[in-house]
Parts: C-alpha cells; structure tokens; sequence
DNA sequence: CCGGACCCTGAATCAGAAT
DNA sequence: AATTCTGATTCAGGGTCCG
C-alpha cells in the first residue's frame, strides 16, 4: 500500500513558474489561477483538458492515471493532474475554465475542445453554458488502433467540440475529420495528441492561441511552427519541462 | 378515405397497413402505437428517426445561457436558451420509443440510433433515459461530401450512438467509423442513409432486426440481404410503399 | 424490553484477464 | 490500445434470536 503520490494542487498557489520565449508564454499552474491574468486577447482555444472518463467508481477515477489508462506494463507515464472528477463536477470545472477563455477571447474567437465519447455531452452543455455558441463535433479517427470491442464497435475515434464567441470571422475552410494514427514512439504524454493532428487543427484559427493544458505542448509545437502566437498552461512539473524544451528547440 | 384520416390517430386502429413478407414484417403506423403490438423478441434495434433540428436555429443557441444553467443544481441536460421546449420535447419522445423498444428487445440486445452532431446530446441522455447501457458513438464519415463552413470545420460526418440491453452478448468485431459516400442517384428518401453503411452495422447485430422510423426501408434491405428476419415501422404512406416495394424485390 | 452477536443481502470496490 | 468484463472481497444495514 503506496502513499498516494498524486500531489495535489492548490489553485492560488503562488510557485507558479513562467517561460517567456519569442512567440511563446508557458505558465506553470492551475489554468483557473492563471487565465485571469493572461496580457491581452487571444484568437482561439485550442486544448485537450483530462477527460475524468477512466473507470465506473470514485475509486477507480482517483487511482492514479498511470495506473488507469496503462494497458501493457512496457512503458511508465507519469501521472496527470485534474482527471479525477465525476460528471456533476466535470461540468462545472469546464464550464469555469472555458468561462474564463470566453472573457480572454477576441469577437469571433473559436474554441476547440477534444472529449471522448464518455464526455461529449457534458462538453457540449459546458461550452455552451460558458456563453459560446456551440457550432460542430469533429472527429479524430485514430484509423483503426484502438481496442477490438467484443459484440459491439471498436472506439477507434475522439471528438472535438468546437464552437466560437459571437459570429465567425476567419475565412478558412477546414475539414470536420481528421485521420491520423498514432506514431508509438512520437508520444510524449501518455495520452498526447499526434502533431499531424494539431496542425490542421491549429491551421484553422487565427493568430494567437492558448492552449489552457497544454500537456508536452504538442498545440503550442504547431502554433510556432505556423508562425503564430502561442500561450500555453500546464499544472503537472514534469510536462511543463517537457513543454519548454519541446518549444524552445522549435 | 376520409375515414382512414380520422382514425389514423387510433393506436388500435385496424386500417394501419401491414405487409407480411418471407423475412420481414412491415407496418405502416406511428411507431409508438405500433411497438407494442409487435410479436415477440428482437435481437437488435437500428435506426435513422427524424433529428427534429427544427425551431433551433443558431440564433437561438448563440444566446448566453450560463448563468441560468450554473445556477439549476440538480439539471441533467442544460434547458439553454431559444427553443429549448423543442429539446425537451424531442428528449421525452425519443425516452419514450427507446423505451417500447427495450421492451421488446432480447437480453443482451444492441441499439443503434443515428444523430446529427446537434441532437447527440439529447440522444445519449434518451437511451440511457429508457434503460440501456451506453456503450460509444459510432461515426458515419461521408468521405467529404458536405457542405464546406466558412471559417470553420465541414460538416462531413453523422454519428450513431449505441448501446445495449444489459450485457453484451454478441461475439462480432466491428469497427466504429464507416467511410461512406452517399451517392446522389441511389438515394431513395429525403435523408436516406446510403446501403452500404447500413450493411455493417446490421452485420453486427443478432439475427432479429426491429426499425422504427423505417424511411425507405434501407436497413430492411440489409437485414434481408443478410438472411436476417426484419420487422420495420414507416408512419408516412409514401416512405412505407417505397420500402415494401424495395424489400420486396429483394 | 433491551442489547449484542450473528447471519444475510446487496451495493460498492478491487484485482486480474482479455480485448 | 484516453478500457471493459468477471469474480472475489469488503462493508453497511437490517433482521433474528437469545441472554
């Protein structure tokens, strides 16, 4: 019987660390500290936040994440922050959160929201109740590597919601599914979304974006690499690091 | 004629049309009045019902409605701004057919229920509402056969939700994203779904095949071609004389 | 008449295997 | 491989039966 080593995070904490490169913002902390305090106005919100699905009991969410969504003993992942919520509380939390992006988004600014099936409908009711006008579900088809599911369809696909504040402004035209498998070894969170997903993603939103959990900063990767501004936070140490240098080498 | 009309709301009313085939069962009739009277047990409910997307305009849905939904505790799907009558009305009746057909359905059996992205909500909160398992969302990719969006992401794909009666008992592998085009000539009702995608989802099911909002008997068609047995309810009087004639020239 | 040991039951939880 | 299933185990609650 281990101690827990799940740290947990007090949201005014004040430890938080901050990286300032030239396109670049990187905040070390929990995204409700931090957004309020962001410099100016943003064009989009890009993010893959925890998606709180991993199992049917508060026992089974609050085990750790490495634990939870480890298949195989090959490779040991550090845990993430902010995955153990049940769905009254999940939707509060996004709904906080996205309401805090709402404030620091520019007119006609998109926000871009991945989800599982599980929470899907609790994303739609968050962004929605956080003032956005919620516009589509994409999809992310992993093109097949997913479990087999006995009986029934495999879950070869995660969505994003994603919707605007007020009307739209920009003028790209972006397909609604994007078909990119995941690469093993390109991994660097253990559920980190692959680049060639993010680029697109990232392609379809104006200039300056914030990604609020930013994880090893595979939005913020795409954003610099597309020559645009990028704000990323993220509350758990080890992936902040792995964020700056991903971002910094860029 | 005259007469038909007036008793057309009569769930016992014996001028419905009912087509009896080698494999397949047709009614003509509302599916609520229809259901129960059915014989016996089904292995499996697939079908396309009206998505009801009517009175919601995005208008409506750009409304802010935090504050009136953070402020309901104990909500389950958020009563948001415009037309949300229509929501609850559309959740309430789908509750309700869900409900007659889990009555109807062998232990173990599968539902699958196709949505368009803005009803996939409601949706999954009806099929759990009338006692199954939700068990994924499923995707319909139209291989990009959609209307592009200025400044935003396409359109391009319709999802399926599913879900089961108790355990599962099937032993099939079926994959959860069907890349489909939906070719103009061959579509035979308004919103028809094309045959080749209703073919592997009725391949994943169990022998018995119950749909409720038949249209122009697509499913049937699968379900027959798979020596399955299939029992359909159309209410509109054109819909159900297309699919008797089509299942019947299989 | 009361209290406590005892058993029973169903729900919640947990470890392990399979996909 | 951003889980699900099974079966074992624990645990709280309620009832019974004596002391």
């Amino acid at each position: 019987m281990q101690q827990a080593q799940k740290q947990q995070h007090n949201p005014l904490s004040n430890n938080q660390k901050h990286v300032r490169l030239a396109k670049a913002d990187l905040h070390q902390g929990d995204c409700l500290a931090v957004i309020p305090h962001l410099d100016g106005f943003f064009d989009a919100v890009v993010t893959d936040p925890p998606y709180s699905s991993g199992g049917q009991s508060k026992g089974n969410r609050a085990a750790s994440t490495g634990a939870k969504y480890l298949n195989t003993g090959s490779v040991q992942w550090p845990d993430f922050a902010g995955d153990s919520k049940d769905q009254r509380s999940y939707l509060h939390w996004s709904a906080l959160w996205m309401g805090l992006c709402y404030e620091k988004l520019n007119p006609g600014g998109l926000i871009v929201v991945f989800s599982d099936w599980r929470q899907l409908p609790v994303t739609t009711d968050a962004i929605q109740a956080s003032g956005f006008t919620w516009r589509g579900v994409g999809v992310w088809d992993k093109a097949g590597s997913a479990r087999p599911y006995k009986g029934g369809f495999k879950a070869q696909t995660e969505f994003f919601v994603w919707g605007s504040k007020g009307p739209l402004v920009g003028d790209s035209y972006s397909p609604g599914l994007f078909r990119v498998q995941q690469k093993p070894g390109e991994k660097r969170h253990q559920v980190g979304k692959p680049l060639d997903l993010m680029e697109p993603l990232v392609a379809a939103c104006g200039n300056r974006i914030l990604d609020p959990f930013m994880g090893s900063g595979t939005t913020g990767v795409a954003a610099i690499g597309q020559g645009k501004e990028f704000s990323g936070i993220e509350v758990c140490d080890h992936y902040f690091q792995v964020a700056v240098d991903r971002i910094r080498e860029r």
